[in-house]
DNA sequence: GACAAATGGTACCTATCTGGTATCATTACT
DNA sequence: AGTAATGATACCAGATAGGTACCATTTGTC
């Protein structure tokens, strides 16, 4: 079970690789060179962060992809919302449908607790933070 | 995504209504009705908490499930490494092959921080606590 | 205006994982 | 012998994550 998935990972990388690069446009044909991935899925990624206002494209000769905001206003927690439809730890089925006894459920309320430290946690990253480091 | 899985959300439970049923065994059909599962499904589960050393089963007629260990030594992470095969936050793989920026990667750090967090908290965790807040 | 280089959009495919079923063998008591 | 229980194992199905293919559209250059 990852926390962080595959594409969220690669939005991450792209972005601190567009954050770094000296050129005003970055292709996916840029991208794929230096991450190693497969253009098609690049791209889409690419194109869920343009659509998400993270990234803004221009599209023909010279198109590419650029920042439309800075590193530190992009939240690790924002891309995992994006890829991964957020983070719920203690979601609880039974057998298709809700289970009935979560109010009181005694390993539901340890796992939430445990959720909101991890949303704390992710909430306080953000890619200028992962820049520094890297 | 789920911390807690099915199997191991049912094996709580189950363990939890032989903690506390004045029965000397418990059946599959007692826990059927009380956990409203299908029984073949409850069976594998009883089975491998069996293997595992934490039930005692005992076969034929009036046979059934007992627990072989007091429930202040059944932890909820031996559950989950049981039938989640353990809790890996961290995992990184890119396309297919364990990433090779692993050792610098400054998400991974970040994630394993979260891990051990959420481990040291799981760890605390046994039956017989979860039994005190029913 | 034709062409090439780039993204936009969408439908599809595939492997893995999670949850669940079916079946038969074995044991134990009456 | 018969019945009530577990042991073992193989199988099945739906959901999800990861990845591909294809065509439409836009933009700049010649």
């Amino acid at each position: 079970m990852r926390l962080i998935q595959s594409h969220t990972d690669y939005a991450v990388r792209a972005i601190l690789f567009i954050a770094a690069s000296e050129k005003e446009m970055v292709s996916s044909a840029d991208l794929e060179a230096e991450l190693d991935l497969p253009r098609p899925f690049m791209r889409r990624i690419m194109q869920d962060l343009q659509k998400a206002g993270i990234l803004k494209s221009l599209r023909g000769y010279q198109g590419g992809f650029q920042l439309a905001k800075a590193p530190a206003e992009i939240f690790l927690m924002d891309l995992i919302e994006l890829f991964q439809g957020g983070l719920d730890l203690t979601e609880c089925i039974f057998r298709k449908k809700v289970c009935p006894n979560c109010k009181t459920c005694p390993i539901r309320r340890r796992v939430k607790k445990i959720e909101n430290y991890v949303l704390r946690e992710l909430q306080g990253i953000n890619l200028a933070v992962l820049m520094q480091e890297k």
